[in-house]
Order: C-alpha cells, then structure tokens, then sequence
DNA sequence: TTGTTCGCTTGACAAGCATCAATGCCGAGA
DNA sequence: TCTCGGCATTGATGCTTGTCAAGCGAACAA
C-alpha cells in the first residue's frame, strides 16, 4: 500500500495528463521512468515568467497545466504574441544560445523542466525522441505560416474568428469536444497576437455575440453557432 | 584526365556552391559521395512548379541554384508569400503527407531532389543529418516569428526596409558582403509576403529612392546608405 | 462599506493603407 | 518595326482600423 503510493509518486510521467499530447507519447516505460527519475516538475504562479527573451537559454519545458503566453518585444515597446503553449505544448524549439521570446504564465502553471544539457543528452540516448521533437517543430513552422496569412491577410472579424474556432479545435484536443473555449490570456494579448488593437479586439467580439455567433464570458467564450462562424473564417 | 573527369561528374556535391551554405555542412566525404550517387541535381524553368499546394508530399529539395518563392493559397484567392528560397535553402521541411504551401521558380533554379522515402532512409543512416535538420527548421520557426513582428506591427516604410535589409543579409551569406540586392521576384510578391499591395510596395520603393536610401533597378536594389536604412527598420 | 486599480467598453475622430482607375514602360513575339 | 501583354507607376478617393479620451464594472484591500 505505502509501496504503490511511494511508486506513484515516484513515476510522474505515468500519471501525467498531457503523456499522450505532448513529445513524450513516443517514449515507453522506462524511458518515462528515467525522465520521472530527473524530477522535472516545476510550478509558476500567475505573470510569472518561465524563459526571459535575449536571455540564455538554459532549459526546455513541456506544459502540463495552465497556458502559457510567448511574445518577443521591440525596443520601443511593441509586443507580439507568438503563440500560447497549451497543457502538451513544447517551449524551447529554438535551440540557440539565447532566447528569442519570452514566456509567462497566464494563471497557474506546470511545466516539466529539463535543463539544455540534461535534454541534448536525453535526445542521444532516445532517437525516435529527436525525431518526434523534429516533427513537432515541423508542425509548429507549419502553423506559424498559417498564422502569418492570418496576419497579412485577414480582416479584424476574419482574425477573431479564426482566433476562436482555432483555440476551439486546440482545447478540443486537451479537454475533449466542447462549445466552452477558455481564453486566459488579456484581450490585450489576443490583440498583440493578431496583429489588432484592444479596442478593434473588444469591438469584434462584441459584435460577434450582438450576432449570437459566441456568448461571451469573462475569461471564456462560448461558441453557440460553429457553422456560422466557420463561414466567416477563410 | 578521363577518369578525373569522370569522377567530377560523379560526385556532384563535392563541386556543390551551397554544399557548406546547405544542411549538407555537416555531412562528410563519403556521404557526399552517397548522396551524389542518388544523382538528386534536378532544373526547373522560370514560373515552373516545385511542390504544389494540397498535393501529396513526395519530395525535398535543396535549392542549389536560384530562387524560389513558397506561398500559400486561400480558396478565394488571397495568397501569402510565407517566404523565398535562396540558394543553400531547404525545402520541405513539414513531413505531413500533403504539402502545406506551393513553391515556385523565380528564373532558372537548381535543386538537388530527393524522394521522402530515400530521405528519410538518409536520415536513419545520418543521426547527425536529423540533428542539422532539426537545427534548420527550428532557425526557420525563429525567422518565422520575426516574421509574425513584422506582419502584425510594421508600418509599410518599416517593412519594406526590413525586408531590404533581410534580403541583403541573405544574399551576403551566399554570393559575399554587397551593396548589390537582386530582387529575381515581383513587387506582387513582395506585397504579399509583407502583407501589403503591389501599389504601397511601390511607393514606398520609390519614396526610399527619393530619399537616397536606395537605387532601384529592374530586379535589383542598390544599397546607397545602410546607416540611414538601419535606423528606419526597428 | 468605500476607494483604488486594472481591464473592458464605447464613441469621436484621424490616418494609413487599400481600392480603383488610368497611364507608362519594357520585352517578347509576329 | 510594330503590337501586345504583363508589370510598374501615379493619382484620387474611401474605408478599415488605429488613436485618443472617457466611462464602466469587477476584484481586492483598507
């Protein structure tokens, strides 16, 4: 009995939420104890922040819970959003020597935390690992193409809509089907991250539940007519 | 003097001018001579097809001669530039089964081809080939999110000087350090990968020429004060 | 409770860039 | 040589979205 509990306790990554959705699915057993073994776990509280942009870069993470935003800032102060990392998500692709955008937490955070050189040797003992980092980063370039049509090419409402229906379909993923998509992040971040501002952002999805598309709620919204909105999305 | 000559057509790579611009730095003697055997060189006309949109993902290339221009459709028509090839570059890195974008010549290109299948037989073969791979495309996710900065941020002036100053960097890597830009795309192209019109890249080229920052030939750009045009880029 | 703060909301106005339309220019081909 | 077609250029106009300013409302602490 105590031995079960001790054992629990001692293989984190058997009883992780995100096993299946995030780089680790290709692992087996015991590599997922070797990994347990390195006690990766690590908690952030809210607006805490995970990697420092132009700082070194000294460790790699995998979100367990909460979401995390990624942004680069300019010198002058502009800000864009690059992305939010989702319980499964990977942060640190980019293996420079330096960040290239920073992350923080937006409400409570996990993370499994390796540092760089724990991880490049985890990549040597374990092949298949690096290839399932590569095709995640592969998949990552792709949806970063996506998302630079989304940002040359779309109007206000096009970029909200395909903001909602796209973080619709990545909690779909995490949580199973629901027409309930949390959005933790600020309307300002949702701004920086389509290229918008707070008022055009606050604006567009005023006008989208006026037109009982979505309802929205303070940190949600609720998707009450996905075939409508589907059509106004490219 | 036969057997030299015939030995210099065997091995291709060895008289490559991308070979140490390319993903193919990192691989030594004899797998040069292993790939050079596959015979991969492959030319394509001007406005001729490489990978097309949609279709199934049966290649990679490396461009060794040439431009090329990656873009993607929407079904209404609207299309973002998501980048251009230059000389030493990879394409295809996004290992699904379909192609994410279309890439096409602009002007006379050279590629080394290589099947997927044969490829990624290369890369079981090559762990330090998936390694350099992996290092490629994450430097592309980075480039793509400084992409993101300027497609949601920049000002039209901003852009159009970024991108300058991006392409010069570029060619410096490939032909040496120049005030000489070639340009082998249209200002249609141009627009949309800046997520502009052909109509505000033009004026902006011509408003850089009138303040001296730049000549602008048919298909090149002349550098004539990179201090001024560095300050106007953020 | 009340005050304060932070984020959201709304309106008035302005600006940057898109749109539309016309013209110019150059190279390819008859 | 001439013509045609594709691309670049320029101007006039308008719309979408940004900017600025003010008010609102919830959360939190005193």
């Amino acid at each position: 009995m105590f031995r079960a509990a001790f054992q629990t306790s001692e293989c984190v990554c058997l009883h992780c939420p995100v096993q299946k959705l995030s780089i680790c699915a290709v692992l087996h057993g015991a590599e997922l104890v070797t990994l347990s073994n390195l006690r990766p776990t690590v908690h952030y509280k809210q607006n805490t922040t995970l990697v420092d942009q132009d700082e070194p870069a000294e460790a790699v993470h995998i979100v367990t819970e909460g979401v995390v935003r990624l942004h680069t800032l300019l010198p002058d102060g502009r800000r864009q959003v690059v992305g939010f990392a989702l319980p499964g998500d990977f942060l640190g692709y980019i293996l420079g020597d330096i960040y290239t955008c920073s992350a923080v937490a937006l409400g409570e955070v996990t993370t499994c935390r390796f540092s760089r050189k724990i991880f490049d040797e985890l990549l040597d003992k374990m092949p298949h690992l690096l290839r399932s980092m590569y095709a995640a980063v592969a998949r990552e370039l792709s949806f970063a193409q996506r998302h630079m049509m989304l940002l040359g090419h779309y109007s206000a409402q096009e970029k909200l809509t395909a903001f909602l229906i796209q973080m619709h379909d990545r909690w779909q993923r995490v949580n199973g089907a629901s027409t309930h998509v949390p959005l933790p992040m600020l309307q300002q971040d949702i701004a920086d991250y389509l290229g918008l501002t707070v008022e055009t952002v606050c604006r567009m999805l005023r006008q989208m539940a006026r037109q009982k598309l979505v309802a929205v709620d303070r940190n949600d919204v609720h998707i009450l007519d996905m075939d409508r909105l589907a059509k106004v999305a490219p």
